[in-house]
DNA sequence: GTCAAATGTACCAGCGCTGTCAACAGAAAA
DNA sequence: TTTTCTGTTGACAGCGCTGGTACATTTGAC
């Protein structure tokens, strides 16, 4: 049977809820107490039963993070939650990860979740870090919650990096090695990356002095489908692009198989960089040109900031982490166009 | 306020014993009363407090996965994952995911991890799957488990599939094709993955009356660059293989940029194919051939079996779930040799 | 129709912890 | 010196649910 606080109390002589005191970091313990009681509780190897816990307390000790269900596969997810775990540890708080689908009704989904599971808080991640409703909902029921990448903002506490930048320097990227005649295959409608990564292409061509071509520019979805089809429509131009930057590494590697199969070499017949840095831009051939963005951190600082907000709910928070460009052998010097 | 069990017993006119009866499925409650207390729950929209209901009945309601560090960003694990939520959608469990350092000593840390989690229930997969020790302490805490694709008898409960049929599948494909120098890069010592995969490719050949050159296997780790380390040394050989088969996905791409650093053409030069079916075989180009391992129904089944053995923890079950052969176009006939 | 067995119900204690509030000591102010 | 305050500690109730026990009711066999 494992400790109770009764037992490290009666071990160290002192009331269960000084105990309590010194395990929830309440301040007002002396410094001599609280180190006596400390080795107490390493003394029975004592750790605090949750259940118990989070009943007395009204607390769940559960941080959740909903997701969107079609990316359940994707490695961006499977980081974001590399992340949450990490920030985690050593908190008494518990990791629940709850896909939702985008098509329901998400502000009204969110009551039977919350009913269900209780969480103190929550992780939103795009598209639901967008949803207006959804955060509104959150505040009515007084719940904390923080967002990644969201557009809005309405919400206090939001993680995310400087993805506008972070295109536009890879586009300049491109620039550097001579390209002028530069494609982009945007994301999603309604994903702040698809805005923010068009509008980084688009302020590093006018920082070039690159006229913006709006025939250069076709819609995507983040699929390896859509990636296909932009290229598809982009090489079939009479002045094909030299270069397609697309807005996910995915989209680049449909961009990459369209060239395979029409023959055309990359990088000598075109050069291909994609965003995200996700694993399979290491094990594609060649070795994809991208902006490794920062999930992991992400993800572990919006649990840290949104236990943060629990202990003081006024916390407010626009955090940006680095990113990092990747440069591989997808991009290179174009050909005398 | 959310309702209690106290406002649907009052709500149905029984006794707050009778509501928890019905909630944990005990038999001895009339079919008519049953039905009368459901709907009281669902009129009020009454769901039981984990805390409250962990607390008095001795259990946390969470099963946890515990997984191998270095793996964390693999989409094996990833897929494993969303097969456990699914898996616990609907029931009162919560999946937490541990992921846990190969190197340290396990069945030490495992006392740590059960004590601050009290998980009901632990779902281990390869290597910790392989870990006698780690078992043996299980068995010892009296804590049910199932393995994933474990090596061992040991466990009670195992969810795999037959990775030694799968892989003569895909090599008597490659047979079928043609070939007959056909390489092997091994998986990592230790996994169960190694040994049956290495089986099966011997026992394609075999079949085929193909006789086993042992020069043709090289040792691999399941990293990208083992596949293009082993890649380097087979096509060093005079003669070298006209198709190489992988135990992964992620060293078929090693293998895949080495052949293309060389100027090979896939498949026109060489053969690949690698196994597991993870994203990347297909996104890259050209799609890999390989096994889809049909890892959300392995999770799935192997939180719902141990689940089972809660109530029945005399269960044994050693199921195989079906996979399923993927054909892309990184296979093809040789040219002549 | 009777009796025993089986089935179903009510009541109460208590799971392990934290919140509330009261008590007390010592320091600062009057 | 007395009063007031702040900082520190403890006593006790109770969070919402389930397990056990004692009692009530139904069922089936004879």
């Amino acid at each position: 049977m494992p400790a109770r606080i009764e037992d490290v109390a009666a071990h160290a002589g002192v009331s269960t809820k000084t105990v309590s005191r010194v395990l929830n970091g309440h301040p007002s313990v002396r410094a001599t107490l609280r180190t006596r009681i400390e080795a107490s509780i390493r003394a029975l190897n004592y750790v605090p039963n949750p259940s118990a816990r989070g009943l007395a307390g009204n607390r769940s000790y559960l941080v959740a993070l909903l997701y969107d269900n079609p990316m359940a596969g994707s490695s961006y997810t499977m980081e974001l939650i590399v992340g949450v775990l990490q920030a985690c540890k050593g908190t008494p708080y518990n990791a629940v990860l709850h896909p939702f689908d985008t098509a329901d009704d998400l502000a009204a989904q969110i009551d039977g979740f919350v009913a269900t599971h209780r969480p103190d808080a929550l992780v939103l991640v795009p598209p639901h870090a967008n949803n207006a409703k959804l955060l509104q909902r959150l505040d009515e029921l007084d719940i904390r919650y923080s967002t990644v990448s969201s557009k809005l903002r309405q919400s206090r506490i939001d993680i995310g990096f400087d993805e506008r930048r972070a295109a536009a320097d890879i586009v300049e990227h491109l620039i550097s090695l001579g390209h002028r005649r530069i494609a982009h295959i945007t994301g999603l409608h309604g994903h702040g990356a698809r805005t923010w990564r068009l509008s980084g292409y688009r302020d590093a061509l006018r920082k070039a002095g690159i006229a913006y071509d709006e025939s250069l520019v076709v819609e995507g979805d983040f699929t390896f489908a859509s990636g296909m089809a932009g290229a598809k429509a982009l090489l079939d131009r009479r002045r094909a692009p030299t270069a397609i930057f697309t807005a996910n590494d995915d989209m680049a590697c449909g961009v990459m198989r369209e060239a395979y199969e029409r023959g055309l070499a990359i990088p000598g017949d075109l050069s291909v960089c994609g965003f995200d840095g996700t694993p399979v831009s290491q094990l594609i051939s060649p070795g994809l040109t991208t902006v490794r963005q920062p999930c992991r951190e992400i993800g572990c600082q919006a649990v840290e900031s949104v236990l943060q907000s629990i202990r003081d709910p006024a916390l407010r928070q626009q955090a940006r982490v680095p990113y990092e460009v990747q440069l591989r052998a997808s991009t290179a010097a174009p050909r005398k166009p």
